[in-house]
DNA sequence: GCCAATTAACCTACTAGTTGGTAGAGTGCG
DNA sequence: CGCACTCTACCAACTAGTAGGTTAATTGGC
């Protein structure tokens, strides 16, 4: 079936696009793991540049569907962002994806194609507003207290994440991605703690 | 002469990556520039892996010396911290260099030649044993307090400023930069400050 | 229900251009 | 001369992308 090998063509995009960016992976490498021809590929996708803004475009909505879901099912916000947090930590622990796709591509941002490069800012101004969205839910909940206004921390927090996620996928270092973002979070929390496992009343909104 | 030849081919190859990485730049590139073939380069630099493991060696070497020259010119270590922050804030809003090189390559990593990688590993090791050496230095003097021991706090600084500068060269904002970076180190201040240039005593170690 | 036309999906074989790298022939200088 | 350096001319492998053809399923007219 078509649609089966246009989201093969899609997944397998994706993988080498984790591991490697946009200048470092070819139609190539795409057909000898799909096992189709370069072609096929044309088909489905005219271009480089318009896979590659597809797989992006489905890994920011995917990335936000999921940021989403993560605020429905944890109300408390300092849980919220060590979840957010762990999950990344995992990633690069068992080097399932050592670094986000689009940090990579951040940096290679001059290189890329203009709609590949919109979907990257899309991403990176989505994430920042969820951060800060979880930010203004914490003060609400009186969880958290921040030091600054809410869109300056949620700043801070997308860069100390994504500079310890840098910086960890360089010395090959789960923990001090965990020590790091975990600290910043952890600087986030309003002064009195709820002792460790007693749950904040749960309460909607 | 053929150290100039030699230099230049550096120097280009070093703008080269600095714009866009290792995977974007050919020696068809820098030939082009430096209006000598392909083959001069190859007979100074016997492979892309060399020539790019010197740039980032030199790289590395040249921005240590600096870091050293900004230690013994400026003893206060919070105005060294913020020495250091703004002169990258100055490359970011004067686009002179968006992004550290190693900032790029440690992005690019898993497809860098191993040379070059040990490059980007030394150059993140100095860069953390400088702010570590900088942030002990301030706590001494009294200027800095450190909520945690200086080892950590250099790896957040760290991934502050390298977070800062890849959200910031996504959105083009040297502003966002500018306030991350001043917000974390602004923290790591002494809660009585140094009312501005009150110079701390100077002392041999 | 049957046959012709169309279409989606895929192929092989190719293009023009680029990649990093090499061979070997100058060139100019001490 | 010999040596350091640079060149032209080339290579095989790879790049994104195209041309043109082959299936097999779908559609529409009768």
């Amino acid at each position: 079936m078509s649609t089966d090998t246009a989201q093969r063509i899609l997944d397998r995009a994706q993988d080498l696009m984790i591991e490697r960016g946009y200048n470092a992976f070819s139609y190539a490498d795409i057909a000898e793991v799909v096992k189709v021809s370069k072609a096929t590929i044309h088909f489905h996708y005219a271009s480089k540049a318009v896979l590659s803004e597809q797989v992006v475009r489905r890994y920011r909505e995917g990335v936000m569907s999921n940021l989403r879901q993560l605020s429905r099912q944890v109300a408390d916000a300092p849980a919220r962002l060590e979840a957010y947090a762990g999950y990344w930590e995992n990633c690069i622990r068992t080097n399932t994806a050592p670094l986000c796709m689009c940090a990579l591509l951040a940096a290679e941002m001059l290189t890329l194609p203009d709609p590949v490069k919109s979907e990257v800012q899309a991403f990176f101004r989505d994430l920042e507003a969820w951060l800060a969205g979880t930010l203004d839910d914490g003060v609400r909940q009186g969880a958290l207290r921040l030091p600054r206004d809410s869109a300056l921390e949620a700043k801070s927090l997308l860069a100390v994440v994504y500079g310890a996620m840098l910086t960890a996928h360089v010395s090959r270092d789960a923990a001090a991605f965990a020590a790091v973002v975990g600290d910043a979070i952890g600087r986030l929390k309003a002064a009195a703690p709820t002792p460790s496992v007693k749950k904040a009343r749960k309460r909607p909104r």
